[in-house]
DNA sequence: GGCGTCACTTGATCCAGATCAAGGCTCGGC
DNA sequence: GCCGAGCCTTGATCTGGATCAAGTGACGCC
């Protein structure tokens, strides 16, 4: 199934596609497919060799990983992101499982042609250097707020990012299933509830996927949000890469 | 102060600089400095502006990241090794601190000489993009380390990935303090010794750096080692990216 | 040679988080 | 409308890891 017109503009303006010529870019989308998943699909499996970048153009994505029987949500991606171009870059197997959460379009690009295209057209290859850039340091600061934090700051920081995220709002709405979060936040569903329930004491109210910071201050003192691991980029109107995430606030998008 | 002829071929012979031109190369190096630094020495501060890309060409360095008083090591890196290109490519601030753990001799290449080359020099920024995508996939592997196992698991993994890495000998050295281990492994210092004990009823017999993995069979069924998670690439001759490191054994170095 | 420093170990205790168990709730299907 | 499944919460208990405290041994310095 081929792309309709408006989709191929929505992926046109994907960082990753920026500075890319106008051939390259008719090669990449080619042999490209759209896709609509339903709810908790699993598109592509740990350890399987990765044929595609995928763009997810509409709905929620888990990446997880798993170990021993256990396994752990490794990020939850919303529209417009593309995932697993890491391995596609190096033709190498997925480490990470992708599932849907939601109903999701997806659109499907040979990775063959993505490797042509960027040992072809640099124009390509550095908007391609910055994504994986971009996503490395957004690594890093999971990685950090995994060793260095507990699991009540973590969620407190989470929460406050939500905030921003969704436009500053004292109230807003948690984007998935709290099962989801937990997981994310390396922890259990029991222990985030308690974790919500601690928060309390810090003016922390949830109502089913309702949540209202009414005491800001008050829970940034026990969240010490830090630049160098939460990235609490306001939500804006263009669709934006891993490296504009990243280079915000030094740079307006 | 400037590279001797050897140094400039140990960096010619760099991943990074695999498809790169000439010119290019000339130009990444002409305003090159070339630093010993004793052990202990802050290379660079989370946070700090980064204005170079450092190349290890001997020593050991340390990446570690702090919050709220507390610290912990992202990764201890051997030579030959980049760090921090990720900052670079985005001339963004560093997330992390750099560290040397002994005597090191680092290379260190301007930024913005970099960020000129990736944006015209095709083979670079192809080079460039796998670079970052291997160093990506360490940090997943990283992060599941993290998430998915206990400390005694980290543990007896790191021995095993040690052991292979130094030629697969049973008897091999610690490369580092036990501290700086610990800290890599997400545990105390006391945490760690604990877990070594543990070991022991794995047939694991430790001597101050040196470590004797008795009984390989017993050891590999508690630590359960992944090729998702742990990338057990053995030595080799020539020096090597984080991209072919991540490819093997897919593919001949 | 004596002494202080620091890495490492060991023991005792404490705490965060996991696990086990049970109950309430919503929601979709029959 | 009833029922079952799955999500969420709460409580009780257990455990892995952190913390606190003390002791040992290696090494460098005076």
């Amino acid at each position: 199934m081929s792309m309709r017109v408006m989709d191929v503009e929505r992926v046109k303006d994907l960082a990753l596609f920026s500075g890319v010529s106008d051939e390259t870019f008719s090669a990449v989308t080619a042999g490209a497919f759209l896709q609509k998943f339903p709810a908790g699909t699993t598109l592509l499996h740990e350890g399987d060799p990765v044929d595609f970048l995928y763009v997810l153009l509409d709905g929620l994505v888990e990446l997880e990983g798993t170990w021993n029987d256990k396994e752990t949500t490794l990020a939850v991606l919303r529209p417009v992101s593309t995932f697993i171009f890491a391995a596609v870059a190096l033709d190498a197997n997925a480490l990470m499982s992708a599932r849907t959460v939601e109903r999701s379009d997806i659109l499907m690009l040979s990775g063959e042609a993505l490797r042509r295209a960027m040992r072809t057209d640099p124009g390509f290859s550095y908007a391609a250097t910055l994504e994986l850039a971009g996503c490395y340091r957004g690594l890093v600061r999971s990685l950090k707020n995994q060793k260095l934090r507990g699991g009540a700051e973590r969620l407190a920081n989470y929460l406050i990012t939500q905030k921003v995220r969704q436009g500053g709002a004292d109230t807003f709405t948690l984007p998935h299933e709290k099962r989801l979060l937990a997981s994310l936040l390396g922890m259990t569903p029991e222990n985030l509830s308690r974790a919500f329930v601690t928060l309390t004491g810090y003016g922390v109210v949830v109502n089913g996927p309702q949540v209202t910071i009414a005491r800001p201050v008050v829970l940034e003192r026990l969240a010490k949000p830090d630049p160098l691991i939460d990235n609490h980029q306001p939500p804006s109107a263009a669709p934006i890469g891993k490296a504009e995430r990243e280079l915000w606030p030094a740079r307006a998008c």
